[in-house]
DNA sequence: ATCTACATTATAATAATTCTAAACTGTTGA
DNA sequence: TCAACAGTTTAGAATTATTATAATGTAGAT
């Protein structure tokens, strides 16, 4: 309860106004010790099931994408079917867990600079993003 | 018309009927010097608008997943709001153009081998792809 | 307490993709 | 050569993810 009041101030700074929904959304999505990686799904589900607040679909998605704007969260590009949404704003690169379809951030040393030689002429680059795709060892996969 | 015979050819290797549909598409993936990245629009525009073939959206959702599954097109996860495809089926790495939204294969000297210093516990690396995001240079973007 | 701008909601609309089932066609072997 | 069959194409329906709409609700100011 206490803690929301941080969520309260969060959501004012950004102009959006801190009703009671996007409040539990905010704890949903920054009350952890990790990056937050999930699909609009999960989140609905998170909201409903574990903190028993009825949102609407439409309402998760106008906040997420308010959120992104706002540079609160980021949208990730893993599955083409899928959009991921990631509560790390940064540009970083993740393992992706083909098993369990997880993304996980990588840590700072878990990979070295990316060292690009050559990059299109007249453009500038934006961004550096690896995906390391990994997947079960034990397993028989040809 | 001497060409299409490889894509006849090609075809029965794989186990799929060397139809007039699906050798025109061969034409249009295969017959040029460069990787093509393309969605499934792109390819409906061409086979339809520059090779004259009339065919079903459905047909050409069909035989690209066909040939995906043949290992013979890759899907590019770039945007979670479109699907792309790549003739290019190794695992390599891409620029792409946030103007034109145009994907472009590095060449293997473009970047550095990239070193994975740390890996999941109990999983094996599938696949390390770098996705460099460029835009204009010479824009104002904040 | 009332007002008002903004938010929430249910529902409709749209877009991408997949499914279905009937019509069609490449291949085989009589 | 040609019927028969199995695989293929097709139009359109169904499904799924996402976005738009417009009526209703509510936080925050006065
Ligand atoms: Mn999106
Ligand atoms: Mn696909
Ligand atoms: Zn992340
Ligand atoms: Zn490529």
């Amino acid at each position: 309860m206490p803690k929301n009041c941080n969520f309260i101030e969060k959501l004012r700074e950004v102009g959006l106004r801190p009703t009671k929904q996007r409040v539990k959304m905010c704890e949903v999505l920054y009350n952890r010790e990790k990056t937050f990686h999930f699909t609009i799904n999960d989140l609905v589900k998170l909201l409903s099931e574990k903190m028993n607040q009825k949102i609407s679909l439409a309402t998760v998605y106008n906040t997420v994408h308010a959120f992104e704007k706002k540079g609160y969260l980021k949208e990730i590009s893993i599955d083409s079917h899928k959009s991921y949404f990631d509560t790390n704003t940064s540009a970083h690169h993740h393992f992706f867990d083909e098993d369990t379809h997880e993304l996980i951030d990588c840590d700072e040393s878990d990979i070295d600079k990316v060292n690009i030689r050559k990059n299109i002429t007249g453009k500038k680059i934006n961004s550096v993003e690896v995906l390391v795709r990994v997947a079960s060892d034990n397993q028989t996969q040809k």
